[in-house]
RNA sequence: GCCGUUGUAGCUCAACUGGUAGAGCAACUGACUUGUAAUCAGUAGGUUGGGGGUUCAAGUCCUCUCGACGGCACCA
């Protein structure tokens, strides 16, 4: 009997009833079987050795695609395992779950002791031995029975768990890898000699099922590649990131610092202090222009503020306290109940409003030890905070100016970036209504605009779904920073009013937002991003004076009193060393200009300009040298946006 | 917070199985007076994160503690 198949294209092949995927592939060309790991019927991704017994749309899933590559990687998984009970024994190891992430893959696992990175080259090499056997990978369908008997058998709690939770009409499979077996959905690749490069990175702790009461296992992450050289360019590609860390860059640039004394609380160095200040200013500038007025409140208020405003309930366990003269106070973990209290220090008329309340807030959330990573998870941190009070008809013009605003920010730094909605989480305040409506009030305004985002179930804030702005560096990794809150809950909280044209007291709505998110956590991904070669206009030292000689020292520091004047960073590097050293210096330390100077230089009132990477702009004078670089701070531009 | 790793001079790193801490760079001093990515010589620099213990002897072994790193969990 014969059967229909329909490919990708449309076209359709007939086959005796039972041929395999994998001979459909031979059939279409050598090649195709050659390059393929696995199938989908009807958009099923199922194993290449399975029958085709109906007429069905199939399709070829080879390794240049995104299933091919998860697919080979899954199997490299079963390998690893496969490799650890050789080595620690079949029942000494309890396997837990091995997914496909990202960049690899990796396997839970409950062993007797802890692997140390040494065993991991031991297991490499065993993985290796395995695939040289080339052992055939075999599909089992099993009876829930079958499986229970099987994993009782081999005494694995974690597997008999995740069979126990499989839906009772669930197919149950067994993949059969020589002595090895696994409970796994598949697909697989047809056998262990397909895998070309692979490696093991590291180990770690993981609970599992992801939940903290249970037990934690082990984890071993790995990776692996079709070819040798794109496993040599992944492993490259993380030399880079390393070498771009805001930790590292952060020290050797001396923008900022950490201390024992202070953990997860960073200290600004003067040259990391320029660059927030410079930024600071750069958003106070864009908020005077939109009509937003600039406040301050108080680092620590009594404690009856923070459980009026509900934070105390949700987040008390990450609060700092103190006690002063009986009196409980709390550490600000965010700017909005000082900004309440601004507004309920007058009366306002609807006239008033819009009112935008704007802070550069010192906050302090008591992180967990493990959770702390330089610059982008601390302790204390400032956020480029603000508070609008709204009429409920003015809330999606203001969001939408909001937007503008950080659109504007974000395509000066020259970040692209990506729109979430997150809506109500169920640790929530308030009722189902007014969450409903000010879902509903953000989807308008992304809709009117025509912005595309995507939706973040439960992840709003306690008090009120947020639109979340992630941007992309140039690693093109994802970092959440700009976020416009709604909330309806505050203004009820702290009972904020305004009178209407009825001269009745109405409810305000109150709009959250920021545009760098923490200013700290942005100046790492910056660092990160721009590799420590900032911008001209964020450079904390924009020009770097070089005289030739000792002998010109003079020369240097007029030119530098010239260039401060004209409000440009400058240092003189005044030391007795021969040129090429400082250089080199400037240049590791990533000045933007260096002017070097010397005897021509000096009868001449110019400088010779080298530019950050060592392009030559010969000689200027000092006032070419200055309008130029003026100009481009105010223009903000990024070194490769200059146009000559 | 949990699992694992880790902590030596300002920085980057060394010191075999326990035997009394060393190098490069930086700093300082001097010589050279320098033209586009490292001039030479000399000097100084450490209770080996901190406490306790084992030992004739601890950077090294044990223990407690603090910090950092990689993950997990958490992330208003």
């Amino acid at each position: 009997m014969e059967i229909n198949v329909t490919l990708p294209d449309g076209t359709s092949r007939r086959y005796p009833q039972g041929t395999t995927f994998e001979q459909v592939a031979e059939s279409i060309s050598s090649g195709l079987k050659k390059n393929a790991v696995a199938a989908k019927r009807n958009g099923k991704l199922v194993d290449l050795n399975q029958p085709i017994e109906q007429d069905s749309h199939i399709e070829i899933v080879t390794l240049d695609s995104k299933d091919g590559l998860n697919v080979y990687r899954h199997t490299t998984a079963h390998i690893m395992a496969q490799a650890i009970k050789r080595i620690y024994g079949n029942k000494a190891v309890k396997l837990g779950i091995g997914p496909v992430i990202e960049d690899g893959f990796y396997y839970d696992m409950d062993l007797e002791r802890p692997l140390s990175t040494d065993e991991l080259e031991k297991i490499e090499k065993e993985m290796e031995k395995v695939i040289q056997e080339n052992i055939p990978i075999v599909r089992r369908v099993v009876s829930r029975a079958e499986a229970i008997q099987t994993f009782e058998d081999l005494e694995d709690p974690f597997k008999l768990e995740l069979i126990r939770d499989l839906p009772e009409d669930a197919q149950i499979t067994i993949y059969d890898q020589g002595e090895f077996y696994d409970l796994c959905r598949g697909p697989h690749l047809p056998s262990t000699g397909r895998v070309k490069a692979f490696k093991l990175m590291s180990v770690a702790g993981a609970y599992w099922r992801g939940d903290s009461s249970n037990k934690m296992l082990q984890r071993i992450y790995g990776t692996s590649f079709p070819k040798k050289a794109q496993l040599e360019e992944h492993l490259h590609v993380l030399e880079e990131a390393k070498k771009r860390d805001h930790r590292k860059l952060g020290k050797e640039l001396e923008l900022f610092m950490f201390s024992e004394e202070a953990p997860g609380m960073p200290f600004f160095l003067p040259k990391g202090m320029t660059i927030r200040t410079e930024l600071e200013n750069f958003a106070r500038e864009l908020q005077r222009q939109r009509d937003y007025d600039e406040v301050r409140t108080p680092l620590m208020m009594n404690n009856r503020v923070w459980e009026q405003s509900g934070h105390w309930d949700h987040y008390k366990d990450n609060m700092y306290f103190t006690q002063v003269d009986e009196t409980k106070f709390a550490l600000k973990p965010m700017n909005c109940p000082g900004h309440m209290l601004i507004f309920k220090n007058s009366l306002h008329s609807y006239r008033e409003l819009p009112i935008r309340l704007s802070e550069f807030g010192q906050v302090h959330r008591h992180e967990f030890s493990g959770a702390l990573n330089g610059m982008m998870r601390v302790r204390t941190f400032c956020q480029d905070d603000a508070h609008l009070f709204v009429l409920p008809e003015q809330i999606e013009e203001e969001i939408g100016r909001i937007i503008t605003l950080i659109d504007h920010v974000y395509q000066v730094l020259g970040f692209e970036y990506k729109i979430e909605l997150s809506t109500r989480p169920e640790d929530s305040m308030g009722s189902e209504e007014l969450w409903d409506q000010a879902e509903k009030s953000l989807q308008n305004v992304l809709d009117n605009l025509g912005i595309q985002y995507v939706i973040n179930e439960g992840d709003g804030a306690f008090y009120g779904p947020k639109i979340d702005f992630h941007i992309l560096d140039a690693l093109k990794r994802s970092w959440q920073c700009g976020t416009i809150q709604l909330d309806f809950q505050m203004p009820e909280k702290f009972d904020l009013t305004y009178i209407g044209e009825d001269n009745q007291k109405h409810r305000p709505v109150v709009i959250h937002r920021a545009l760098y998110g923490s200013i700290e956590r942005f100046i790492g991904i910056l660092t990160e991003h721009f590799a420590g070669a900032f911008p001209l206009w964020l450079s904390p030292v924009q020009a770097k004076i070089l005289p030739v000689s000792e002998n010109y020292l003079d020369y240097a520091l007029q030119v530098k009193s010239q260039l401060e004047k004209a409000g440009i960073r400058v240092e003189v590097d005044g030391r007795n060393e021969k040129l090429g050293y400082k250089i080199r210096e400037a240049q590791l330390e990533k000045a933007p200009y260096m002017l070097v100077l010397g005897e021509t230089e000096k009868n001449s009132d110019s400088v010779s300009v080298r530019k950050r990477g060592g392009i030559d702009l010969g000689t200027m004078k000092i006032a070419e040298i200055i309008e130029r670089m003026t100009n481009d701070i105010h223009a903000k531009l990024s070194d490769d946006m200059h146009k000559s």
